[in-house]
DNA sequence: CATTTTACATAGTACGTGCAATGAAAATGG
DNA sequence: CCATTTTCATTGCACGTACTATGTAAAATG
């Protein structure tokens, strides 16, 4: 479905005052959404490499000049998707915890835990945004280009990941190393469920069993890892 | 590295005799191992979009008639690379399965499975499989093109998937339902560490531990899976 | 209402890419 | 040693793609 029919598909027959008069901030936030649902879309449907620029002008139903003066470019739009998928995945893990009455069960904690994850990673946001970052990190050190972007996404997922794990954990002292490599687990199994997706074009059938499966492992590491038992390495 | 100074790095230095007179079949597969390995590392090293032909046969030392004749086309090459990487890897399971003595304990057999699997996907050529089939099978279903190539992989692989796993783990029953779930997850985390190496350019820096907890993850799940345990769905 | 700024539209273009077409060299087989 | 097949090399080209350049409409500003 074209992103283009959702907002209009009827304007078509009511002519008259076809734009009632919208203001500035109005158009331009609906045009960026569109531009930015729509290259969503097409990279879920059809692919990172088939999403070019005429498709996405296509999807959206606006010209290029719009892209250009929204987002510079191509560039601009996937860069735009990826930021916007991290900031909202990390405003969506701290709104998970301020939600949670204090003195939670840890198992209940690990599950929403792992539930606002996979809000996270089993978007499609999350799933074009993984598309464009492979498309797009792995030519970037060729080119030896060492930050120029959001230096080095990497890390700031990374530090964020560790800030909300540490807000939500406090009580676990498993040390430093350990705790990376559950970290590193976590969001492997997650982004591997997520990539997947992307390879069957249809979500796993065991989607709600796996994250469960995940949940009883970070469980069971974390137990009797009370403060104080951690060995620094 | 090119490809192409593996095998000649002196050849130039040594003009006489460059060429000792070798048989086709020698000459074929040389050639054609040449450009599967220079398109593997090109799409590791500066990522799938930027593996051109012109990269390709740059790499390779070859030149693209050569590309042409053995493939017949860029997509030959992307095609053999998948299929070579599958066939190898069901290969590797069977002969890690083959090499295990009688009645090896189970926790064992999770290990050596786990390293088998891991001997695929954390290989380059798995890697580069993995961007082919991303770039690849996203987008064919959109073209409409049911199957036309190896009849959709995905069932293949979960096939011979399925296949290792009930001969190395003949006692379990756990159900047909289960059984798939746990399949998915270890294929999650797996392929999932390794996307991730491709994100970060460079092997996870807790790989060992990490494959650890997932033996672990699969030894628990099978305890207590004796025969006649699993309930059907 | 006039002016300035912002938001979008249209046409043309430079460039990379994969490949077809053709030919030469090398090996095989008699 | 010759004919045939296999293997590899060269050149030119059609095509899609992202983008530049420029023009127009719409909203803000006073």
């Amino acid at each position: 479905m074209l992103v283009s029919e959702m907002a209009e598909t009827h304007s078509l027959r009511l002519p008259e005052r076809r734009r009632p008069r919208r203001t500035q901030v109005e158009r331009r936030a609906e045009t960026r959404a569109r531009i930015l649902a729509a290259t969503i879309e097409s990279i879920n449907e059809i692919g990172y490499q088939r999403t070019t620029s005429a498709e996405i002008t296509r999807r959206s139903g606006v010209t290029w000049g719009a892209v250009q003066h929204h987002f510079g470019g191509k560039d601009g739009i996937l860069g735009a998707i990826v930021e916007d998928s991290f900031n909202d995945f990390s405003a969506g893990l701290a709104e998970a915890f301020e939600s949670l009455p204090r003195k939670t069960s840890l198992p209940r904690r690990i599950g929403t835990f792992v539930d606002a994850a996979w809000e996270h990673f089993g978007s499609a946001r999350y799933r074009a945004s993984f598309e464009i970052l492979l498309a797009d990190s792995v030519s970037r050190e060729a080119r030896a280009e060492p930050e120029r972007n959001d230096l080095s996404w990497q890390n700031e997922i990374l530090k964020a990941w560790t800030r909300i794990w540490h807000r939500l954990f406090p009580e676990l002292d498993l040390g430093r190393r350990r705790t990376l490599m559950i970290q590193h687990y976590t969001i492997s199994t997650l982004s591997g469920l997520a990539s997947l997706q992307l390879l069957a074009g249809k979500p796993p059938p065991f989607l709600r069993d796996e994250l469960e499966l995940l949940k009883k492992t970070l469980a069971r590491e974390f137990r009797g890892a009370g403060s104080g038992n951690g060995k620094e390495d």
